[in-house]
DNA sequence: AAGATCATGGGTGAC
DNA sequence: CCATGATCTT
């Protein structure tokens, strides 16, 4: 990632505050300096202080210095001091880059930020002052998804629930869902209570929340949850935040779930001294637009609102809030996420002023109309036009290959040539749809000796060692924390197996106490074997002097004894294994890395909630991630491969999620080309192995969404290409039916013809082979090109016309003949002489 | 209590 | 094909 502000008319990095603080500086001049290099837009978004304001900003135009500017604007203008502005992001790599850059433009200022973060992190330290208010203590553990898991798997066990048919990992999936929702146990619909475990799933919930308190623990749900709880059942609670807070941003609004959007609406409300219950009972985000799903889903919020928190709109003005984000970029869905929350924005907070930003700083004008038009698909958006001044540029490449492993080749030496064109590797990177088509990159990279990055493997904190040393500091911190002593107790080794602990389990269960506790308390009796008796008075004894030292020595020094002590280090030194070095060594990093850290408790605090890798080495290195990880970064070249029908879009999104599954894969590779700035490159495979057995795919149809004037195919660089099978030999592949099959969708057709048009196919006549499949299209006739964008590349999506009118004589290459009956922008209803009424978005027909 | 073997299932993954 | 987890074995 690269410094987006690089393109824009001013660099506002440079800005350096005079003396007399950022106020005078403002005063001063007319228009502070730190507004002159934005665009009119960006300007009215960073000036609109007052109510509610939704940011539409599409990809690259300026989304993190529109907010990182309105902070600055509003602190400068003396409208709210720092600790009286909430600033919300999604990831805490979000959030530092925003701290990064108010500091370039503010100086130390940014210290003073106490309420910028992610939504986890200030829900979880508001949930910290007032812990004791939802039964925690303030020194609560946070669970991450791994000890979830264990506690969910003891809760089953318990309940002579057979883990295989009901597994542990559905049950926390659900738990997440509903949380992600805002439904507490008592709230979760009967119907999907009982869909796990015969009926129990709604009780087992009840249940793993009990556990949670006893633990002292919460797990990444709770700490939004519990927050609303705590606000719903503590009005004076929740007001104090109200006051607090003066302005509120959000970062990233369209990932937004119910539970953080629930959130976000009682901080917004205007705080009334006088909330009488169920004196306002009208609702904001209500009711009679036929939404069924989100109603439901909204339900929770009604009740907030009828619980008489809610101020509606007559009685308040809303609060001073401000969301940014982009439908066109929202690829969680999966993961709870409402696009619904950005649709309905105005909705929700009436009065909302809706300002759009569409001047694109990063792609240049191939890119971006591709990228455009593909997203123009999509049904339910808000719709924009990006726009660029930038050049043309390249074509968007499209190219074929044999397998996966042509396609890797073929990526490796153009990413070669680049690098002796003299390109940054680092501006380099490769985007897959799923995690498993990077292994195949790597092999490739290994064997070509080329530096590259994987981003997003198991992270610093995932790591068995750190999980380890990290329960032997939380047991200290919090010796209630049962997941952790259990993760510890027999590492190392100590002779204190699954007897020992079950043991344990049956006394702490019997008398309701941590099993710290019922450690503490069999070690005075003689259940246990002498020798496990002593191990385990040994590790009791270490902990209860730990306990004593964590308050007298510094929390890194505590660390080292407690890793020394405990024979844990040593443990890895003796072991022989290639990767016991890396593990020490790891453990040193996570000492070194406590330094920054005021004490035990801050840094377990940000442990459990800083996922983070910590960043790799500077060198040059090309980049493999996962779309959902690109997102939100930008790279000079960026190759996309695996466009094929059952990957891109994926299998399991359509079947599950339908036409929503489709458009949020859709969305998925409008955030993949917009990572580009320069050069897209997106690839297909004929063949690919999928859980060991190859098959025949077909190329995606987001390959035929894209507009044939900003897209190239070329031919795979591989080597052989496609029709050289010769470089493979009589293979495997010679039961595989033709693949000419493939090549028969109308993007390929359509790729022939463009080849065929501009002659610059290199080897055009070769491609005979492939067009002659058993479709019925009529080969060779040159169609029509779709739907595309001339001159200034515009995307258009909805509100634009049609090139179609009404009642004009179609063909469309799957229906047949039919005839237009309603146009609406891009997409037409056309009854079809023998399909009947079908939506078509217009590029797929042409005139009769 | 540790290692060996079978069985299962295998989008995306922040906090 | 592969990685992970549950079960079986020594």
């Amino acid at each position: 990632m690269t410094d987006p502000t690089k393109r824009q008319p001013l660099d506002l990095s440079s800005y350096q505050p005079a003396a007399g603080g950022i106020a005078a500086r403002a005063r001063a001049a007319a228009g502070p300096a730190y507004l002159s290099g934005l665009n009119p837009e960006q300007r009215e978004a960073v000036e609109t202080l007052d109510g509610p304001v939704l940011v539409l900003a599409g990809a690259g135009t300026g989304k993190t210095r529109v907010l990182t500017t309105r902070i600055a604007h509003i602190l400068s203008t003396g409208r709210a001091r720092p600790a009286e502005i909430l600033s919300v992001t999604f990831t805490n790599k979000a959030a530092r880059e925003m701290k990064l850059r108010l500091g370039q433009m503010l100086g130390q200022a940014v210290e003073g930020m106490p309420w910028l973060g992610t939504f986890h992190s200030i829900g979880g330290r508001i949930l910290r002052y007032h812990a004791e208010l939802v039964q925690l203590t303030s020194n609560f553990t946070v669970l991450d998804t791994d000890d979830q898991i264990r506690l969910l798997k003891q809760l089953l066990a318990a309940d002579n629930i057979d883990d295989k048919r009901w597994p542990a990992r559905m049950l926390a999936g659900l738990i997440d869902g509903w949380k992600n929702r805002g439904l507490t146990p008592s709230q979760v619909p009967a119907g999907e209570a009982a869909m796990f475990g015969n009926g129990r799933g709604g009780k087992l919930y009840a249940q793993y929340q009990e556990r949670l308190k006893i633990l002292n623990a919460a797990d990444f749900g709770d700490l939004l949850l519990e927050n609303i709880r705590l606000f719903r059942e503590h009005p004076d609670v929740l007001r104090s935040y109200q006051n607090r807070f003066k302005f509120i941003l959000v970062d990233e609004y369209q990932d937004t779930n119910v539970a953080q959007y629930l959130w976000l609406r009682l901080l917004s409300q205007t705080p009334s001294s006088s909330s009488l219950p169920g004196s306002t009972r009208q609702s904001i985000s209500s009711q009679e637009d036929g939404s069924p799903g989100l109603a439901a889903s909204r339900r929770p919020g009604d009740d907030v609102e009828t619980s008489g928190n809610v101020v509606a709109s007559t009685s308040a003005p809303p609060k001073n809030i401000c969301c940014v984000g982009d439908d066109d970029q929202s690829i969680y869905g999966w993961r709870g996420a409402e696009v619904d929350n950005i649709l309905r924005f105005d909705h929700d907070f009436p009065g909302a002023k809706v300002i759009r930003l569409e001047r694109n700083y990063r792609s240049t004008g191939h890119i971006l109309a591709a990228a455009s038009h593909l997203i123009a698909h999509n049904e339910g958006r808000l719709g924009k036009t990006l726009r660029t001044e930038d050049v043309d540029g390249e074509m968007v490449t499209v190219t074929g290959a044999w397998d996966s492993e042509e396609e890797a080749r073929a990526i490796g030496e153009e990413i070669e040539q680049l690098q002796r064109q003299g390109h940054a590797l680092n501006e380099i990177a490769i985007l897959v749809r799923a995690s498993f088509q990077m292994r195949e990159f790597e092999d490739r990279f290994v064997t070509l000796g080329l530096p590259y990055r994987v981003i997003g493997g198991p992270r610093f904190y995932e790591r068995a060692e750190i999980r380890d040393a990290l329960a032997y500091l939380r047991v200290i911190n919090s010796p209630a924390d049962d997941l952790a002593f259990e993760r510890i107790v027999n590492v190392p080794k100590r002779g204190l197996g699954d007897a020992t602990v079950q043991m344990l389990h049956d006394h702490a269960r019997k008398r309701r106490i941590p099993l710290f506790d019922a450690a503490r308390m069999v070690i005075d009796t003689d259940e246990l074997k002498p020798k496990a008796r002593g191990s385990l008075r040994g590790l009791i004894e270490s902990f209860e002097r730990w306990q004593v030292q964590r308050d007298a020595v510094a929390h890194t020094e505590l660390a080292e004894i407690v890793l020394d002590e405990s024979g844990y280090t040593e443990m890895w030194q003796k072991d022989r294994s290639a990767d016991a070095a890396g593990r020490l060594e790891n453990l040193k990093e996570l000492v070194r890395s406590m330094e920054e850290f005021e004490n035990l408790q801050g840094f377990l605090e940000h442990i459990s909630l800083v996922m983070d890798r910590e960043g790799g080495a500077d060198e040059d290195a090309v980049s493999v991630m996962t779309l959902h990880s690109a997102k939100g970064l930008e790279f000079e070249t960026v190759f996309l491969p695996g466009w094929e029908e059952g990957l891109f879009p994926h299998q399991r999104a359509l079947d599950e999620q339908g036409r929503a599954g489709l458009e949020e894969e859709r969305r998925l590779a409008h955030v993949g080309i917009t990572r580009a700035r320069k050069r897209a490159k997106l690839y297909f495979a004929t063949n690919r192995r999928i859980h060991g057995t190859w098959n025949t795919t077909i190329p995606s149809r987001f390959l035929d969404e894209l507009p044939a004037a900003n897209v190239e195919i070329t031919e795979s660089k591989g080597g052989s290409g496609w029709g050289g099978m010769s470089g493979y030999g009589p293979s495997r592949f010679d039961n595989v039916e033709s693949f000419g099959s493939s090549y028969s969708t109308p993007g390929w057709q359509r790729a022939q013809a463009q080849r065929g048009r501009s002659g610059g196919g290199s080897n055009g006549g070769r491609s005979g082979g492939f067009g002659e499949s058993s479709s019925s299209y009529s080969s060779g006739s040159t169609r029509r090109a779709p739907f595309t964008i001339e001159g200034e590349l515009v995307a258009k999506s909805t509100g634009t016309e049609s090139a179609f009118s009404l009642k004009d004589r179609v063909f469309h290459q799957k229906f047949g003949y039919g005839h237009v009956t309603k146009i609406d922008g891009n997409k037409l209803t056309i009854v079809f002489d023998k399909a009947g009424e079908k939506k078509v978005v217009d590029s797929f027909v042409e005139r009769a």
